[in-house]
DNA sequence: ATGCATGAGGC
DNA sequence: CCTCATGCATA
């Protein structure tokens, strides 16, 4: 511990991203002919997670370049089918067969029913499929459908996860805020050896090691999940601070992202070892704490790919369950337990972007991170994608590029996204019609935001691009 | 493992 | 409309 020097940013997560609209003015000038974004002071976004040392993600590197052919179309539908979406049967298929109860298999699981006493609540209260709402009058899109969701191997019926409006443990959250009680206690790794002896069969309220559980169920309403801002705005409070003070409030320990990064380390070869999946873990919460997960939501946590802030608040969780499955005899109480889900509500069926498209995105993205309603507008009448789906992307985009990560210079991110000195009026921001990209008629027209990212980074423009079209700009 | 989506809170 | 936490659906 003493080795490294690098100042734990503990600002968890709250940083001024503003990006603020100064998109407008940058957008505005001349559109990507310009050379105008080149004054950004965005590197670029890929840089943001370069960084991490986990798992940078290939993000765009590895799409496949498509001749965007029919993008132009507008519809989603219509970019999916090129992409030979339709070939499967998949889930969405409108299947009106209430099968859910035919989900559960196997039942292995059956054979510990352990978890299963909790107080399950109604299962079945996710599963009214009268609930079917309307989205949008696109019903030809998104039909209404039953979705089964179910996982792997297991077994045993039980009750959805997700709780949120499970009658138990109302307030199972609240308690999380004490992250990483000082020293020996808390999440640190305490020898579960030594505290534990616990109980073999975690019971959803199991006395389990020195941890107080009542701690956890026990009130405190007050900053459970909403509290993101509980998080405290920390920004100066750095983990190590040792002992400063004695900390107003108890809490916030901050976990430096070092601790973070090795516990998610631990936590994944532990996890293996232990002969479980992501997925078993995330319902494996479920049978602790009431709060179940998903195999996302795991694997983001083991890749260091939530907020910081989100990561403080999970890691406890999984450290519990760490610590429950190493001692337990028979780790295997702790899963399998399946989830048999069925919601009725009809998701948007997932836009499959093309790399071009996506690479004009990302070009867009680099020039403005956050465009406002017309400049989202304008961008998605240019690649001819939906309003909302780009509006999508660019916040998926802009959550990316947060996370965790930026652990060590994330201040310069926050530069990044931080266009602060200039008022810009967006209002007035006459968003450039004419200058955006390039007037790009659809049909042929290669992204013009390609080649503009290609002054960033030239690789990804190649991927994006066929040789062709490279040359085309290039040349 | 990750892209796109949903929904709760907030302004 | 945004941010955030999460997750379905996919690659």
């Amino acid at each position: 511990m003493s080795e490294r020097p690098h100042s734990p940013s503990s600002e968890c997560q709250s940083r001024p991203y503003d990006f603020s609209r100064a998109c407008t003015q940058i957008l505005g000038q001349e559109g990507l002919g310009g050379s105008s974004f080149h004054q950004l002071p965005l590197p670029e976004a890929g840089v943001l997670y370069k960084q991490a040392p986990y798992g940078g993600l290939p993000s765009a590197a590895s799409q496949s370049f498509f001749p965007f052919p029919s993008v132009a179309t507008g519809d989603y539908r219509a970019s999916e089918l090129q992409v030979g979406d339709f070939g499967q049967p998949k889930h969405w298929y409108p299947f009106a067969a209430p099968e859910y109860t035919g989900q559960v298999p196997g039942v292995t699981a059956a054979t510990q029913p352990i978890n299963l006493s909790p107080p399950i609540a109604e299962t079945r209260e996710q599963i009214k499929l009268s609930d079917i709402k309307t989205e949008k009058d696109t019903g030809d899109d998104y039909s209404s459908e039953v979705k089964v969701q179910q996982y792997p191997p297991a077994s045993a019926a039980m009750h959805q996860g997700v709780l949120y409006s499970s009658p138990w443990i109302p307030s199972f959250w609240p308690g999380i805020s004490h992250l990483t009680p000082p020293g020996s206690g808390g999440s640190s790794n305490q020898n579960p050896s030594t505290s534990s002896t616990s109980s073999p069969s975690m019971s959803p309220s199991p006395p389990s090691n020195g941890v107080p559980a009542n701690a956890f169920f026990g009130v405190t309403p007050g900053q459970g999940a909403p509290g993101p801002q509980g998080q405290n705005p920390a920004s100066s409070t750095r983990s190590s601070g040792s002992s400063s003070g004695g900390c107003s409030d108890s809490e916030e320990e901050n976990l430096s992202t070092e601790e973070l990064e090795q516990f998610a380390k631990e936590l994944k070869h532990k996890r293996i070892t232990l002969g479980f999946t992501q997925a078993d873990v995330g319902l494996a919460l479920g049978n602790l704490y009431g709060k179940m997960f998903s195999q996302t939501t795991i694997c983001r946590f083991e890749a260091l790919q939530l907020s910081f802030k989100n990561m403080c608040k999970l890691k406890p969780l999984l450290q519990r369950w760490l610590n429950e499955a190493e001692t337990s005899e028979n780790p295997q109480d702790m899963y399998k337990i399946e989830r048999v889900f069925v919601d009725t509500r009809k998701r948007k069926r997932r836009t499959s972007l093309e790399g071009a498209v996506r690479s004009a995105l990302e070009s867009y993205f680099v020039k403005c991170p956050k465009p406002n309603t017309q400049e989202i507008t304008h961008i998605s009448d240019d690649l001819g994608l939906e309003r909302d789906v780009v509006r999508v992307w660019f916040c998926n985009r802009r959550q990316k590029g947060k996370r965790l990560a930026l652990p060590l210079d994330e201040e310069v991110d926050g530069q990044f996204y931080e266009p602060s000195p200039s008022p810009l009026n967006m209002a007035t921001s006459p968003i450039p019609s004419q200058g955006y990209p390039p007037p790009s008629s659809y049909p042929g027209a290669p992204p013009p935001t390609l080649y503009m990212q290609s002054l960033h980074r030239p690789d990804v423009l190649k991927q994006a691009l066929h040789p062709g079209l490279l040359g085309h700009l290039t040349g």
